[in-house]
Formats: structure tokens, sequence, C-alpha cells
DNA sequence: TAAACTATACCGTCCAGACGGTATAGTTGA
DNA sequence: TCAACTATACCGTCTGGACGGTATAGTTTA
């Protein structure tokens, strides 16, 4: 049937972001990702002809999947720091399991570690153009590095961010 | 030569870790913690029968290690919880190099998330005791979290302490 | 002598990747 | 308009290598 090839392409990324996450890196192989998506590994050679190509097809994604997010951030109400910390603790959502993936790459391949740290100075450049505040600024990216982490060790980090809004309150925030 | 045998062992478990921080869970095959260890393959696993006791044996170490450490936050001068984000941002040490073969392994065993959880809890609980405010103690652990996230993508965490400290100030801390 | 190894030879399984083939939608030119 | 051709989107099979683990025979040192 042919569908589009855009698809497929988003389904295998798709596939190998949640392979990533449930099992590291070790799960996800060509043939796991293949059945996963509901396609043939010949199937996927065809979009992406290497792993390697699977590993920079999913950090491309991720680096279009910022930079919209760094939009929402500047156009925030609450402030580009809050809308960092609030979404820092989501989970399932399209960027964060995209991040979740690369973090999990980052450990094997170099691409993937500098990927993380460009995304990372992208967001403090952010905040701290907000604040104007550079202690501030790189304490929160902390926090919100914390509540990443946190969540992806298995812990809920939802109730973690009340407990950094009460602090921020006293800091004027 | 036939050295003592836990100097084997802990050779074993070190080369273990080397490996899982500079290559991840793919790079520690038992022939290259072998051969990192100087030993050969038959003599791995004269020590450890399996990779699963390979793996239980880094975490029974990484516990050791949190439980001295857990001594040393409870008597430090500063307080715990200073203690405690400035060894966030050690690297190299024994605890870190552990710490940082944990979370390597927590993506693809479930024991080692288990163990990160509980040491985690533990830690908490030691800055809560001493500081006396869930919210501060919560924030604190997420910062430290932050810190050693940064660290293991490879980014220096001892300026960030700096401007951590210059907000805690701002905290009464 | 027994524990602590070394060295080597395997085995079964899994994985990345290559390859040949198929189906179909669109394009071109007589 | 229709046959010839091209490009895209796959499927199924195979291979070479790596990995975890087993087995075994010999070697060194307290």
């Amino acid at each position: 049937m042919a569908r589009k090839s855009t698809d497929t392409k988003e389904k295998l990324l798709d596939a190998f972001e949640t392979l990533l996450e449930r099992h590291g890196t070790s799960g996800a192989t060509l043939d796991a990702v293949a059945a996963e998506a509901g396609v043939s590994k010949g199937g996927l050679l065809y979009h992406f002809g290497s792993k390697a190509e699977l590993v920079k097809g999913s950090l491309d994604r991720l680096r279009v999947l910022v930079s919209e997010d760094i939009k929402e951030m500047k156009a925030a109400e609450a402030g580009p720091h809050i809308f960092y910390l609030e979404t820092s603790a989501e989970i399932g959502t399209p960027l964060d399991r995209s991040l979740v993936a690369a973090s999990r790459l980052s450990h094997e391949y170099d691409e993937a570690r500098e990927t993380l740290r460009e995304i990372r100075n992208a967001w403090l450049e952010v905040i701290n153009d907000h604040l104007g505040d550079i202690h501030l600024a790189h304490t929160i990216q902390l926090i919100g590095d914390g509540l990443y982490l946190k969540e992806s060790v298995g812990l809920s980090a939802e109730e973690a961010v009340e407990h950094v809004k009460n602090v921020l309150a006293r800091l004027g925030l």
C-alpha cells in the first residue's frame, strides 16, 4: 500500500525511542525496532541505512522538538523558568520521550552527548536572558535536570515540582 | 602468583565500572572486563560466575560506599546538605565511579534501579533530618541530581556549585 | 595440597548489515 | 492512450562476527 514515507519514518523513530526507554540501548536492536514499528527489517533499512542513521534521525527530530519548545518557553505567561521546570517534570510527551532516548544514547554515541550539551546551553540562555541572574539561572537548570533524572529513575517528579515552587517563592519567584 | 582473591575481585569491579563509564553497557562485555582488569576470561568467571553476579557485585560495593558516605555526611562541619552538594560535583572518586556505573546499569537491570532509589531515599532522609524542611530538602536533592547529571553528560559541575551556593545564601543557608 | 588463577577451545544465540526480489504509483514519449 | 520506464516502499533470507557461558587441562604461590 506504500504509505507516505514520512509516516513510516516517524513510526520507526517512535519505536526506536520506545525500546530505548524500555530496555536501554541493548534492547533497541534493528530487529526489535522493526517489529515494534510493524515493519520488516528490510523496510527499516530502506529508510535508515544503518543503526547510525537511525540514531541521527532520532537526534535530528529531538533538535526540532527542542526548538519548538524554546519558542513556547519564551512565550510562557509564568516565565520561561517556570515553564521549564513544569515541562521538566512532564513525562510521555514527544519531547520527553525523545530526550530520554538521547540520554540513553549519550552513553554510547558522542553525537548524542554533543546534542544534549547544545540543548542544555540553549535552555540556560533563555532562562538567563529572562531572569538576568546567572546564579539563579544555573540553579534552576540544575533543578530541572534533577527533575528529569528523578523521573528517568522511575520516580514521580510531579510532587517534587511543588517542593521546588515553595522554595522559589522564598526567592521572590 | 595468586594474589589475594579480594584484590582481584576489586580489580574486576573497577574494570567493569571503567568500561561502563567509558562505553556504556554494550562496551562492558565479559571479554573486555577481563582484559581491562588484566585477568583471563576464565579468571573473571572464577570470581563472578556470570554477568549477573558481576552486576550484583558492583551494586553491593556501591551500597557499602554509600553507607560510608552517609556517615561522613552526618559528621560534616558545614552540614550534610553542603557536603552532599559538594560531593555531588566530585568526579572520579570510588563512590562517584560506582554511582555512574549503577546509573548506566539502571537502564537494563531492575536491581540497579532499585538500588539507586534506595540510595536517593537515604540521602534525602539525612538532609531532611538536618534541615527540618522537606521542601528545601527535596530541592537540594534535585540540585545534587542536576550536578550529577551535568557531570555525567561531560560538563564541569564545579563552577555550578558556586552558583548554587550563591542562591543558597539568599535562603539563609 | 588447595585456592587462585592462565590459556584455549568451543557452543548456541543474537545482532548489524547486505542483498535480491516484489509491488505499485507516477512519468514519459511515440 | 498505452507501453516502457523510473522511483519509492517495502519483504524475506542470509552471513559473518560478537557475546555469554561452559569445559578442561595446565600453572603458580601461600
